[in-house]
DNA sequence: CCAAAAGTAGTAATTACTAGCTATCTTTTA
DNA sequence: TAAAAGATAGCTAGTAATTACTACTTTTGG
């Protein structure tokens, strides 16, 4: 049992946690600084003992979105073997992320919607770009390494890329099971390999690779 | 010069219109009753003469966006040649109509992102099954007639085509040009097409389709 | 014991919505 | 055909509820 005084460091961690779990059952436009006092068991005004304003809290929201997200595909990434098989693992923990956090899409589409700028919509935004920049780069060592063909659109790949992502969490989301995701996630990867020129859009692209393996260039 | 006074209907039709102008320039979900009577030059109570609550205009509004799209849907599906041409013509025109109303992608991922089943979530979600409908159907006739691949997956070929326009649409509101989508939008869809089988991803397809021309069966 | 965290009890501003009156259009009647 | 009567659209001026935020006091842990 712990004591319901925390240091303000950890308070600002909990807000954040309780924002993100709140997010998952509800539209995070929606959610009042007295829901996330009451999430996290304390009174409203406390609140702004620890963040300035409500904006700020979503700007930290955001921030540790952007964290962990980029932290996780960058992990997966590495452990790949081929850029390929990263823009797989990419995909999959990715999948996985917002599964784990259902608050995640809705506070993304809710922030990038928004018409003006605020602090949390500008690290969403940077977030796109990052992580649209990590997709790019995969894609042209992918090319180099010959495992997809090299005359791909390679914006195009990227913006398809988040696009399937986004697709298949609104869907999911509509048919109220998130967890569905996964499922689907097989089918329409799939398509998309083969659309980029992987093989039969499985990681059977081994063949081609080999013809091209002297060339291996990484950038 | 036309008389303040509007026939109910008309009004209806106009309040309407104010919304999805509104939704073109802010958050949906921050339009209040307020804005909505002051971008149509009426006074906030006018507003509830026509329409029993704020929840009923979003209804009609989301009614409006439905039939609109689905009308533009199906008439570029009709004047396509065949039912790969008809899926080129629906991307297309569905580009078109968000360029038109840069308004409704934005009410649509908030109506959707909803939590609570409100009536016009209902109507946004009847829209979006209605329309992988359309697309289920024509990915079908595609196969029956040879335009792309007999085992592809129907459902992750809908779910990526949604997610397409989403990820094309979300891309070019951060860029703030939402008429970038339409440059972008060749790209995307050549890398799609390929994905289904479809040639080189343009409408080249034709050769193959030959082949197959005895098997007009269209289902 | 004291610095920092949380509680108490407010605030002004904004929200969707309403009651009652006025202006305008439409239909009926002399 | 013109004016009165009836119907309907719009305005004025509110309401209660909710919002983000604050000044001040109390509690806690090192």
């Amino acid at each position: 049992m712990q004591s319901k005084y925390l240091s303000a460091e950890e308070r600002r961690q909990r807000t954040v946690e309780a924002v993100v779990a709140l997010a998952g059952t509800q539209n995070p436009s929606e959610i009042t600084t007295a829901a996330i006092a009451s999430e996290m068991s304390v009174t409203q005004g406390a609140l702004f003992r620890h963040f300035p304003s409500k904006e700020a809290i979503w700007q930290a929201v955001m921030e540790w979105v952007a964290d962990r997200l980029l932290d996780r595909i960058d992990r997966a990434a590495e452990q790949s073997g081929s850029p390929l098989a990263a823009l797989h693992a990419i995909f999959m923990s990715h999948i996985d992320f917002v599964i784990e956090h259902p608050g995640v899409p809705r506070m993304m589409f809710g922030e990038l919607q928004r018409a003006e700028t605020t602090p949390a919509k500008k690290v969403a935004h940077t977030l796109m770009k990052r992580y649209a920049e990590r997709l790019a780069q995969k894609l042209e060592e992918a090319k180099a390494g010959g495992e997809i063909r090299d005359d791909t659109d390679t914006q195009a790949a990227a913006i398809l890329f988040i696009g399937m992502i986004q697709g298949l969490v609104m869907q999911s989301m509509l048919a109220g099971n998130i967890r569905a995701a996964r499922a689907s996630a097989r089918g329409v990867i799939g398509i998309y390999f083969r659309g980029l020129g992987a093989g039969d859009g499985r990681r059977d692209m081994q063949a081609r690779k080999e013809t091209k393996q002297s060339k291996k260039k990484v950038e």
